[in-house]
DNA sequence: CCGGTTGTTCAGCG
DNA sequence: GCGCTGAACAACCG
């Protein structure tokens, strides 16, 4: 479920829900939902892994984490976390996080740090990048403040793309792997959600979860590396290491 | 059937 | 107060 473009494509799907009001509302969220009921959903957003159900003066905030999942229109055997009925349709959240914002969105995200956003901004990550010069390739993909909506999938198919080893340090990149970086943590989250969206994106990974490099056929590394110490797929052979 | 994980937060420790 | 570690959460796939 969880990587940004996951998120966009959530975002599509209940579009049609916009503008509607929100009949009843039931799930095992330990917040107060009903707080939602009778409310009308003034618009759907997205912050990185985030999806934001907006309010009149409040917002609530989906998180999937690891296991989360979604149905519309439909149900699934498990009990939804949150369920939102429409005079026609509903939405069932399963397994994630709920939390209310009280606060204005556009006062709490910064909208340009999410790579799927419009209002992306590449020149600030690489700013964001610059002030901790000895933070690992693979971490920096995975901080949100920077690359949000970058997940390990993202994180291990840009690096491999790029050709820079995860363990890389960020501010011994030369200009130009850093600007691939950036701008490729973006370009690969659109190819993604094409990927995702028509159901082949398992199909177009090239180092995510495999056991053999596609450039040059020698084993990858699988390695927890980094602060995050989360699954990296690497080939110590086409993916330079700079320090 | 068990092991592992597209993620994040928080308590506990040194 | 810091960074690090492990736990917790909880569902599905191989």
């Amino acid at each position: 479920m969880p990587e940004g473009p996951s998120i966009v494509i959530l975002k599509a799907l209940v579009q049609p829900f916009k503008g509607k009001k929100i009949i009843d509302v039931t799930g095992n969220s330990k917040m107060d939902i009903q707080r939602m009921a009778g409310q009308k959903i003034i618009d759907f957003k997205s912050w990185g892994k985030h999806f934001l159900i907006c309010f009149n003066h409040f917002a609530v905030r989906i998180h999937f984490m690891l296991f989360g999942s979604y149905r519309i229109n439909e149900q699934k055997e498990t009990k939804p976390r949150l369920s939102l009925q429409f005079k026609k349709g509903e939405i069932n959240f399963y397994a994630c996080s709920v939390q209310f914002i009280d606060e204005d969105v556009n006062e709490v995200y910064d909208w340009t740090s999410d790579v799927m956003s419009d209002s992306w901004d590449a020149e600030k990550a690489k700013l964001k990048l610059s002030e901790q010069p000895q933070t690992l390739a693979c971490d920096a993909l995975l901080d949100q403040q920077v690359f949000s909506g970058v997940g390990n999938i993202i994180k291990n198919e840009v690096l491999f793309r790029i050709k820079v080893h995860p363990e890389s340090e960020v501010g011994a990149l030369p200009a130009e792997q850093l600007d691939d970086l950036v701008s490729q943590a973006r370009i690969y989250s659109f190819d993604f959600l094409e990927w995702k969206k028509n159901y082949v994106l398992k199909k177009n990974w090239l180092a995510h979860t495999k056991k053999t490099c596609p450039r040059c056929n020698i084993p990858f590394i699988k390695k927890y590396a980094g602060k995050t110490k989360r699954r990296t797929f690497f080939c110590t052979n086409c993916q330079e290491l700079y320090k």
